[in-house]
DNA sequence: GTCGTCCTTGACGGAACCCTGACGGCCGCT
DNA sequence: AGCGGCCGTCAGGGTTCCGTCAAGGACGAC
């Protein structure tokens, strides 16, 4: 879930903000001064932070300053201030966008997604992509397989099949599913297809691949791969 | 050198951007028009987009969703329209951030500051910029190729495609990336152009290009680049 | 205009890959 | 024991894919 710090020190924009944040399931913490916005921050570690320019006890600029210290984290800037000026200060000390007041709901939400969307890592990011067994191990974003010190060399279709087989780790997959997945939809029974490259892939990757341990048949049913 | 893409069919807001953005030693592309925004970003890749909604061939939002298609460049939106809903769209849409006409220059300078400044990897962060291998050195940040005591030239599109294989040492990138990333997002199954290209590397930088053991061919798939 | 660089495009030989059929082994059933 | 279903193995042939070369065109520099 998403975590956003809201730092205003007036209470009905603060709970506008926190009702209207809540109702799309976000996670909000609030902080009426920079002091304990700053160690709110420190503590939570929000994915975002809405940051009212107007604070009671310090400069908003400087809370700015105090979060860019240490994070990256988006700052979205609310302020009454139409001035240029102080759009251009606060931009500059490491702002990422500047609302001003009084601002549409929707508009803040959207920039707040959009603060949000462009700070998450690259899709494809960090989901468990190695798997390892105790005789080969598969990268799967690299598409690389390693063996006892070099890489193994897969064609297309074994390393597909190779693939599909992974991400289903411990789990049956139906010759059907398999022939579906690898070689399209019109595919299904051609099971002859599958005995060929599930010896492939033993003969690459099995210690002996006449007992196999780590690519089982189940029969009449389909395959299995196991750590 | 930043370079900005400039996409307005209003000449005087051109002029007064262009003059602004290349008096601060930014190197300025324009359009006029949707199409020939797509073709000149895929063309120069510009590391920041500030793009006019109201086009004369397509609608703004469209542009966006064109660009998000296959690239992450920030997106800075100028619109002659206050409405909520247009900001919420064009934001959701991929854009990065919203300004209204009449704008202040101050103001959208420094937006766009903000903009390239969050693009920016992490400041000493873990990605290198220069890559050894056994036979040549590449500076990503230099551009620069060293080999046997000498800087090896590379033309544009050779370097481009040298970058992209660089970036992803050790992973496969498949020919339809490489292809997207190097020649723009309408290409996909030019193969040929991959083949020359590899051939043109590997030719200027293995000891042996026969027998390349830094490029690799994965046959069907991709390409690959090893250390 | 002329030159040189770069990109595109087509063609061809060779390598890699995929499909296919045949055979034998294992197992359960009759 | 005999049989049939299912699976593993192997090798050949057709097809796709890749590396290489060369020619033509676009573009900018001089």
């Amino acid at each position: 879930m998403t975590r956003v710090l809201v730092i205003d020190d007036e209470p009905q924009i603060v709970r506008a903000l926190v009702i209207n944040l809540k109702a799309r399931h976000y996670e909000v913490d609030a902080a009426h001064d920079g002091a304990t916005a700053l160690q709110l921050a420190a503590a939570r570690h929000p994915d975002v932070v809405v940051l009212d320019l107007g604070l009671p006890d310090m400069d908003g600029v400087e809370v700015i300053r105090g979060l860019r210290g240490w994070t990256r984290v988006p700052i979205l800037v609310l302020s009454a201030r139409h001035s240029s000026d102080e759009k251009v200060e606060a931009l500059d000390a490491g702002a990422d966008d500047y609302v001003t007041k009084p601002f549409g709901m929707d508009e803040l939400l959207a920039r707040l997604r959009a603060a949000v969307r462009r700070a998450e890592p690259v899709p494809g990011g960090e989901d468990e992509v190695v798997v390892d067994t105790a005789e080969f191990t598969v990268d799967l974003a690299a598409k690389k397989v390693h063996r006892g010190g070099r890489d193994v060399r897969l064609t297309p279709t074994e390393w597909h099949l190779l693939e599909v087989l992974v991400r289903n780790t411990g789990r049956l997959v139906s010759q059907k599913q398999l022939l579906q997945e690898v070689w399209g939809p019109s595919y299904g029974t051609e099971t002859n297809y599958l005995r060929v490259y599930m010896a492939q892939l033993r003969r690459k990757l099995e210690a002996d691949p006449a007992h196999p341990r780590h690519f089982i048949t189940e029969p009449g049913m389909g395959y299995r791969f196991e750590k």
